[in-house]
DNA sequence: ATGTCAGGCGTAGCCTGA
């Protein structure tokens, strides 16, 4: 089973990349953030003869996330379902062939120490706390995919100084992120890339991708059982070096 | 601090967000 992440800055701007890649890449899974459309402007139709069905949260203009699949998707949840409110379509989850499939778009957060900053740590929180309230990692197979906007490691990380004081990089977002992780889930990608330098993420500005300036800020992150049946995890780095690419890269994993 | 994108508004070019 592959299962795929991709942040797309806007399905509408990307819709031909997108058709195109599941067509190379036949991914079982293809989790998507940034559509930038309400549900309506989706391209269900284009997806559908792609061989996929899709569960979509859209919004105008900003964030927006779905999934893609080639087999039923059952049980599809919408946004965070806490008692507090979330006007930003970032999470969409539903269950395929068993094991339980989120599409996130964690916060950005702007800058340290502002507004935008505070509620990616308090949504954080909350996607941490909605984990542990729904599901039981000793027993359920969970794939939590998508851009989380946190780089783990230093060496995830191209030019360190850059980057490591910044909203991607800083201790408080990546220590919320170890919380999340805590609830019993595992980076299935980094085993693959022991030593780091593989990248998601080029800023479009200062020619992130053309100097090796990238981040790696797009996750799978799996509940033990499904993490033990990783047998591949891949960066598909070509993505993001064709004509008018997004600013992010495909993350592809596969399970036994 | 910001060299690039994308969308909204509205039909040029500025604003926001990333």
């Amino acid at each position: 089973m592959k299962v795929a992440t991709w942040n797309v800055n806007s399905i509408r701007a990307r819709r031909q990349h997108v058709i195109d890649w599941l067509d190379a890449a036949q991914p079982d899974v293809l989790c998507l953030q940034e559509l930038k459309v309400t549900d309506t402007d989706f391209p269900y139709d284009d997806i559908r003869e792609c061989g996929y069905e899709a569960a979509v949260s859209g919004q105008k203009t900003y964030n927006g996330v779905a999934i893609l699949s080639r087999h039923p998707i059952a049980d599809v949840v919408y946004g965070l379902v806490d008692d507090e409110d979330d006007p930003q379509a970032r999470l969409v989850s539903g269950r395929i062939n068993g094991v339980t499939v989120l599409s996130a778009y964690f916060p950005n957060g702007g800058e340290v120490g502002s507004d935008k900053y505070e509620y990616k740590l308090r949504w954080m929180t909350r996607l941490g706390r909605m984990l542990a309230r729904r599901f039981d990692p000793a027993t359920d197979e969970l794939a939590l995919c998508g851009d989380f906007n946190v780089a783990p490691w230093d060496d995830d990380i191209g030019r360190l100084s850059e980057w490591r004081a910044s909203v991607l990089a800083c201790d408080p977002v990546r220590d919320a992120l170890t919380q999340i992780a805590s609830f019993g889930l595992h980076d299935v990608v980094r085993p693959f890339h022991p030593t780091g330098g593989v990248f998601s993420w080029w800023d479009y500005r200062g020619r992130g991708f053309e100097r090796g300036n990238g981040l790696r800020i797009d996750h799978i992150y799996c509940t033990p059982k499904l993490a033990e049946r990783t047998i591949g995890a891949v960066v598909d780095r070509e993505e993001r070096g064709r004509k008018s690419p997004s600013d992010h890269a495909p993350v592809v994993v596969e399970f036994a």
